[in-house]
DNA sequence: GATGAATGAGATTTCATTCAT
DNA sequence: AATGAATGAAATCTCATTCAT
């Protein structure tokens, strides 16, 4: 979809109509398929996530409990080409991120029966390297386009078997919940200003 | 200062009439002490910047090469508090980012010294640690405090030296460069646009 | 068009949303077809240089050397019509004015050819007549909207070839090119201001 | 007075702080001594009045029926170095305006007495002349101090015995005092606007 | 009495959203 | 069903005026 690109080139404040001329309709078409700039956003949104979610399906096929790594390298690959929906990317409450919760704790469960992470690693952790990885991504953007991969050696890194157990406890599941029930915070702030 | 507050909160997106609103003085007040809505982020960033800096210097007195986790523990810790200002935190070109690199240079040098990082961490890959750490900390932000504290545990395991090298180059001071140079996208995207 | 109504009535200081209201439309309407306020001014302006040539070239046709004549009579007339503009009418650097300035010339040399102005008139000279009738009908406006006629005799009378030479030196052309580069002063000093 | 240096370099829309910092005194201290910026500048219109009133007794003084053509020079002289004032000067209801007229009245009745000026002319045709110079003066401002004097060696030319009677019927009293009793449009303007 | 920081209404401009064609 | 001109609320910033010190 052409409003991945705009929003890439642009960041997410870029204008309804710059998405409707990349596009090639009219603002009234745009206005027809998505009920607002919001939806727009979030069906993108959709599209990433079902994307990342057929990487994870894709990734639990590897052998010798290496689905994780290559899920991680997967979706963030894939995440670099579509910079534009990052900030709502993980942020959003959608129906597929328990899909892809699933799968993902299948991955970690598989990566620790291998002996591929330690065993102190949850899915929780998971999360917590994705949205890592989306402050990697957005900073370095088009100016370091594989800076990316370097960070995600670092975190696989940490995510192997060690001497050195992690110090702290890992993030509940419900607190993931609580964050990802809220949506990110300029969009809140821009509703509850409007009051 | 309640522009802070209000940045944590509603993101960088709030009006200035919000700020003001928080603040308790009129419009006028706060543009008589700030030249712009920019540069009154941009001396919410100095803030956090010097601190960060003085943080950077204070880890430097630690024994054993244990200055730069401590630093990165610190500065993250500091951020969590200011989470108004991460966007453009490490995005922004300023004169105290130069700073910050050499005493980071320190750190890194110092920690290889005494063994405890690997030989081929690079201080470009603190450049990508520190924006990773923002990634977690925005996203997280108030509903899970703590969280980056075990995101930081994994970076750091990664960071120590192992067996396997990392299978990437670090990226280039001179990328880092590029991407401080330019102003975070969604900014220079209005501005392109305004062109 | 009906900010040249607005402006007539209230000046160039006139607010966009005055125009707007008037001219019936939405701020947002206006400002798709005029860039900025200073891009309607001008498109006011400009349609009044562009009459002004036409009367210019028309009155170029008049037999005997009257075409000078005739050319302040009508420009007048038509300036008295579009009092909103004037202001910046002869402040502005415009592409226009120096093929006013050419037919001007012609008018000016055609007159004395006829011996129906002073030799020692210049084109220089029809500028100033231009500025001085503008302080006239801005100040006369609506309510003595014939007062420039009387004036414009006494002006003529002066132009009409004399025993006694005309006591200054005419202004040069650099001169009235330096005034034309230069925005009307209030523009200037609040943008001077600023900096 | 250091409020006439900073209009005329900066336009009448210069700040009210502006003038208090040129005059090196608080705003608090000026708003004491004016009620309000319209105040002040009708204070420095009074002045020049003050000062032109003189000039037209002055010119009284002068022998042969020269004084009417005196007292054009001298007061365009005085309004070129007080050019900050000159948009408000002859658009104001002001007391002394009727002042000035009586003087003005003599000094065309004395010129037209010794011949030195046609019979047709009026004082209110001595109006239309100082609103015509203002255009000129406001136009020209500093990049042409001189050129006053250029238009008004036309001005006089004109207004001097000959045998073409003047095409049009002089301005009634009447008119002169409808403009004057109105204020200019654009303050009339943003006071309508207001309410 | 003097000061200048504080105020907030008002100006220009942008843009998500609607609706006549 | 598609279009894109029109809308107007909201954002940033300025400045005449007030008032606590």
């Amino acid at each position: 979809m052409a409003a991945g690109q705009v929003f890439t080139e642009k960041g997410l404040e870029a204008s309804v109509a710059d998405v409707a001329r990349a596009a090639g309709v009219g603002m009234g078409t745009l206005y027809r398929r998505f009920a607002s700039k919001e939806a727009l956003i979030e069906a993108l949104v959709s599209d990433v996530l079902e994307q990342t979610i057929a990487m994870a399906r894709e990734a639990a096929e590897r052998p010798e409990g290496t689905g994780l790594e290559h899920f991680l390298q997967a979706s963030c690959s894939y995440q670099a080409e579509h910079l534009g929906c990052l900030p709502k990317l993980w942020s959003t409450d959608h129906p597929l991120i328990a899909t892809a919760r699933t799968l993902i704790d299948d991955l970690v469960a598989d990566a620790q029966a291998h002996g591929r992470v330690r065993d102190d690693l949850t899915s929780t952790d998971i999360s917590l390297v994705l949205w890592s990885m989306r402050g990697v991504l957005e900073t370095t953007g088009a100016n370091a386009p594989d800076a990316w991969r370097r960070h995600l050696d670092i975190v696989v890194a940490g995510m192997r078997p060690a001497a050195e157990a992690l110090a702290h406890r890992p993030v509940s599941q419900q607190q993931i919940d609580r964050i990802l029930a809220r949506r990110d915070p300029s969009t809140t702030a821009s509703r509850e200003g409007a009051r």
